[in-house]
DNA sequence: TCAAAAGTGTTTTTGATACACCCATGT
DNA sequence: ACATGGGTGTATCAAAAACACTTTTGA
């Protein structure tokens, strides 16, 4: 938690660094353990979590800006990264722009005034993220899809929005090279789409079709130390992946 | 063309009125005699032609702001519009702002500040819409999609962008609500839908598929005064149709 | 040795595509 | 009467969905 005296001093560097009135707010999904995880952050002394969030500089992309908040908070640079929708109701920070002009001065500062957030969604590799809280909070973490805590100002509704148009995406361009590891089995891979889609797939078909559009490969090994039938390890295809996700999986008409 | 005098009223009035550094860029779509259309500005002491646009107020939601300035250009209220992306290159205004920057006082004006924009893509029946020019321009008129003008700024991004946006969508939304007259025959429809897309569709197998989304009603009547066969009449079924919008045409998965 | 997970099929159903025939209408 | 556009139907093919059997492995 900040001092009267830090959050006046960052207000007053903020309001020279970036543009007025915009925002990013980002959705990073990660995948661990057969579950889907978002990142979050928390103050010790509010009850609500948030979403990774910044603002724009003033000469900088807005592409630029979301890597850079991205990478603030997870130490990744370069990772998969989505525009979505754009948040621009006037009431949606009214909480915040409250909370803050009781603590700072009034009339025009920065925190205070309305923001028009734009929403990224990030895919990322669970293993290589370091967590790290901002100046806001202490805690920063990744929480459970289906287990998520209550959310700050709009952020559950940007949150949603942004599964909803992955689920979508989903139908159309391939996912996963973000999101997994390396070298990954079929079972693992499965989960990921289920667990986005939150519906159980057939084993069969789901593997027949992720094969049929050659964006694997298959590797030598298996994975051993299961309780089970060892099962194969595959790698993506980064050149034909990258062209699915250019091409489209498939047409529509 | 603005006056010097007008254009310093104007901008001191915009400043006031509008938040700083975000503006609006719709692509508004027709449809008329079988062809595709645009609704496009242009200034007469200018070549490059532009998007319909604007800014919001400060106290007003971006959806409210991009009707508002639809309504102002095309005469028409509650039409179909969404938010398809935001351009955030910090040079998009570049030759914009060179170009203000000769005519008004040096220093903070609003318009030439960085903008960042949103661009919304609006569907709308060709006949209702009374192009109407905004302060910067004399010409507001419909222009063809293969006999397109040369774009000021990034327009020509924005524009294929979102017709890009619109091609995706037609293979898991139903469209046409917002384009067609309340009555119309399929080879009509069917031409709207091969415009979009920019190519020829199966008569038969288009009609197949259309009608098995259920969205539409026959009607008793034909098109007569045609030289052939008189075609039957179809109309929308709303509720269907809204339906149909929600869940989506095809799951994917 | 057996339960559970994984590999590798086949059958069935559905939807997309391609194609054929007949009907109505104005010239 | 005929060319043209429109209505309706069928054959074919490919992909999705449903389903079955075998193999491997640790407990």
């Amino acid at each position: 938690m900040l001092t009267k005296q830090q959050l006046e001093e960052f207000e007053a560097e903020a309001g020279m660094m970036y543009l007025d009135h915009i925002s990013i707010d980002c959705v990073v999904f990660g995948f661990h353990e057969g579950q889907m995880k978002v990142l979050m952050l928390k103050s010790n002394n509010e009850e609500a979590w948030y979403l990774p969030g910044g603002f724009v500089m003033k000469q900088e992309p807005i592409e630029v800006a979301a890597n850079r908040i991205l990478a603030t908070r997870t130490g990744l640079d370069k990772v998969f990264l989505k525009q979505f929708h754009v948040f621009g109701d006037p009431d949606r920070s009214k909480i915040h722009n409250e909370m803050y002009s009781e603590v700072l001065p009034a009339g025009n500062n920065f925190f205070t005034q309305r923001f028009i957030s734009i929403g990224y969604y990030a895919l990322v590799d669970f293993f290589n993220v370091i967590p790290t809280p901002d100046v806001f909070s202490e805690i920063c973490t990744w929480r459970d899809l289906d287990d998520l805590p209550k959310f700050q100002l709009d952020h559950e509704l940007i949150f949603r929005t942004a599964l909803d148009t992955l689920r979508l995406q989903l139908s159309y361009q391939p996912i996963g090279y973000n999101l997994m590891p390396k070298e990954f089995t079929m079972p693992e891979l499965q989960k990921l789409y289920e667990t986005i889609l939150g519906k159980k797939l057939d084993r069969r078909n789901f593997q027949r079709r992720i094969l049929g559009f050659g964006i694997l490969n298959k590797l030598e090994q298996t994975r051993k130390g299961g309780a089970h039938k060892a099962p194969y390890l595959y790698s993506f295809d980064l050149k034909k992946y990258q062209a699915a996700l250019k091409e489209g999986l498939k047409s529509g008409w």
